[in-house]
DNA sequence: GAGACCAGCAGGG
DNA sequence: CCCTGCTGGTCTC
């Protein structure tokens, strides 16, 4: 936490801010394959209200990398892990090293949220559409048309849902907020998980 | 570079 | 409800 009035510095080590107060990073593939060695990742297996997740961290500055719910085998959530770092050395640790920063996940305790640090690897595009998903208020949703309009490409509705469903930060890039506009309303893990996201940040 | 794939949308049966 | 045309970014040859 940096001295002087702010809570929360615009800039820490890197990372920048959205209005969300979300700290994250951003890299491009071009950057990852040169620096790979960097980006090593720390993982680990954790239970939240929506079932056992996967969550991988960097080891240097404890950025998480990604995250996704589990079915019953680990190893789809694993292969999906190595398919987006592909050329990170991947680490499995012991509860402890990664559970400090995954009980404010799930927390409702903002302050504990906003020290949340998150590594964002894509093109150009789906950085902006995730920039702007990170910006929608929790409990609330949005369309994709919405989104398409935030980020001035109108007309990229059916390309912001391509973006949003390569986004590999399950829960903490909020893909949950984002609805069709007559209703459909299609999640990676199935729409009933998608409400109850929903419907539990509401009620925080 | 062409062609297919999509978690979209509007419009018409 | 399903089908069709239009759409733009990404992925796969």
């Amino acid at each position: 936490m940096a001295s002087g009035t702010s809570h929360f510095p615009e800039k820490v080590q890197g990372f920048d801010r959205n209005a969300a107060m979300v700290c994250f990073r951003t890299i491009n593939q071009a950057e990852y394959e040169q620096n790979h060695a960097e980006f090593k990742i720390i993982y680990d297996f954790h239970s939240s209200p929506f079932g056992d997740y996967l969550v991988g961290v960097t080891n240097t500055d404890k950025a998480v990398a990604f995250l996704t719910f589990v079915k019953e085998g680990n190893e789809e959530g694993l292969a999906n892990l190595r398919k987006c770092w592909p050329l990170s050395e991947l680490v499995e640790v012991d509860d402890n090293e990664t559970s400090q920063i995954m009980q404010t996940v799930f927390s409702s305790d903002t302050v504990a949220n906003n020290s949340l640090r998150l590594l964002l690897m894509g093109t150009e595009f789906q950085m902006k559409v995730w920039q702007c998903l990170l910006d929608i208020p929790k409990g609330t949703s949005i369309t994709y048309e919405q989104v398409a309009r935030n980020i001035n490409n109108p007309k990229a509705v059916r390309a912001v849902g391509n973006a949003v469903m390569k986004n590999k930060i399950a829960y903490l890039v909020p893909c949950h907020r984002v609805k069709g506009k007559s209703g459909s309303n299609k999640y990676k893990w199935g729409a009933e998980m998608k409400d109850a996201i929903l419907s539990y940040e509401k009620q925080e």
